[in-house]
DNA sequence: TCGCATTTGTACGTATGTATC
DNA sequence: GGATACATACGTACAAATGCG
């Protein structure tokens, strides 16, 4: 089932990444769309709504479109992050360092909202960006919900293979950001120095249903990463 | 000119805040709330729609719309971050560093998007969370667009003034986020040594309007503050 | 300065689809 | 399978901001 507004949605972002607006950074009125998609201007304007949550563009009252041309070379985009992979995709290679099952103790049981003793598998990675390390990562995904991880499977895309082939739908994504030090095993791997930075983020990621599958700690080169947050006031 | 959909969203907000909603943690259903409110369906999907860009609430089809409990103590949730003081209030203190007018150079009016010499506040201050350093701030604001700022405004919350006393309406913020080490001059005003980490931001502030009125670069104690970022899939 | 056309924003109504319980 | 509840999609009318003559 996929939605109008969506496939729409899509038309136009495509439209704006190949450069159809790069001259006058201005968009089709709202009537020009919906004579274009053929749809009404509620599915129009909910269209636009994703392309300004995502940053893409902005309106004004009274006036138009417009294209919104923040691009960070590199930057990861926090509003449209579906792992690595999603982004980078051929670029992304990772190094298993460790993983296994484990029953979930006290820490991780509150961490993935099940009791203690559930089987969790515990992955620890190490992810390069063309061939250079850029995060140090360590999940823990319930088994509950994700009924089977191999080493195969988890020296790729994660994310794909639980969207892809599992058919689960991730509905949300809390993540907290912050800088710590890095520790010497996570500097080697990094290529960096004990006590140098690290951009960390924790992860917590839900199903559409609200239920948590993963949780996540990834330890970013301080010089590779940067994150983008496109707000919009209201 | 208030709108319907935010005062609605905001009554739903304070309800949630105050508890109302701790037990159960599902909230009303549409048409419970379309009779509450006396407003219409849409109107009800608007205000909630408002509440799970912020993070408060997710929906789920078929069954009903709950609380997302997420908060993490002393966070400072990226999708409603309208400054230091509009968060912490008066718990927010600031020391000014520097404070003059100079003409924009070509680094500063790349980033402005304004011409070589148009006039230009530079400020410099560090600010404090309950009495301890947060954050060293660099700021560039436009004078065109700000005509007036004084070592006594800047002391307290700039954002605020220019909303409530200038009456501009801020429509966008760019932040780019990444980690760096700190300077000898930074580390001394955040009670940390050279060479530790510091959470960065560089950030460009725009009005509805699309204009940019300010970029500045804010270095966060590393130990202090934490980001958080609520993701919704779609 | 004023007025009008254009364009987006808000608000209402209705019908049908789809997931959950 | 039926009832409930949210999701999608169509339509209309008027308000508010912008831009041009």
């Amino acid at each position: 089932m996929i939605s109008k507004y969506k496939t729409v949605a899509d038309s136009i972002e495509n439209d704006i990444q190949s450069g159809v607006y790069n001259d006058v950074d201005k968009l089709p009125t709202e009537d020009d769309l919906i004579s274009t998609f053929q749809v009404s201007r509620n599915t129009i304007r909910k269209a636009i709504e994703i392309l300004v949550k995502k940053g893409l563009v902005f309106s004004i009252q009274g006036s138009g479109l417009f294209v919104r041309r923040s691009s960070c070379e590199g930057c990861v985009n926090l509003e449209n992050f579906h792992g690595l992979t999603a982004i980078f995709k051929d670029n992304v290679s990772s190094k298993v360092i460790d993983f296994q099952q484990i029953p979930a103790n006290e820490w991780v049981a509150s961490k993935l909202n099940c009791s203690v003793g559930t089987p969790i598998y515990y992955i620890e990675r190490v992810r390069y960006l063309n061939k250079k390390p850029y995060v140090y990562e360590y999940s823990y995904y319930n088994k509950e919900i994700i009924p089977y991880l191999s080493k195969e499977l988890i020296a790729g895309s994660i994310y794909h293979y639980i969207q892809e082939d599992l058919r689960l739908q991730i509905g949300y994504v809390d993540r907290i950001i912050f800088a710590d030090k890095l520790t010497s095993k996570q500097a080697i791997a990094l290529d960096l120095n004990e006590g140098d930075p690290a951009l960390v983020t924790h992860n917590l990621a839900m199903l559409k249903s609200g239920v948590v599958f993963d949780y996540s700690i990834d330890i970013h080169h301080y010089k590779e990463t940067k994150f983008l947050k496109l707000a919009n006031f209201f």
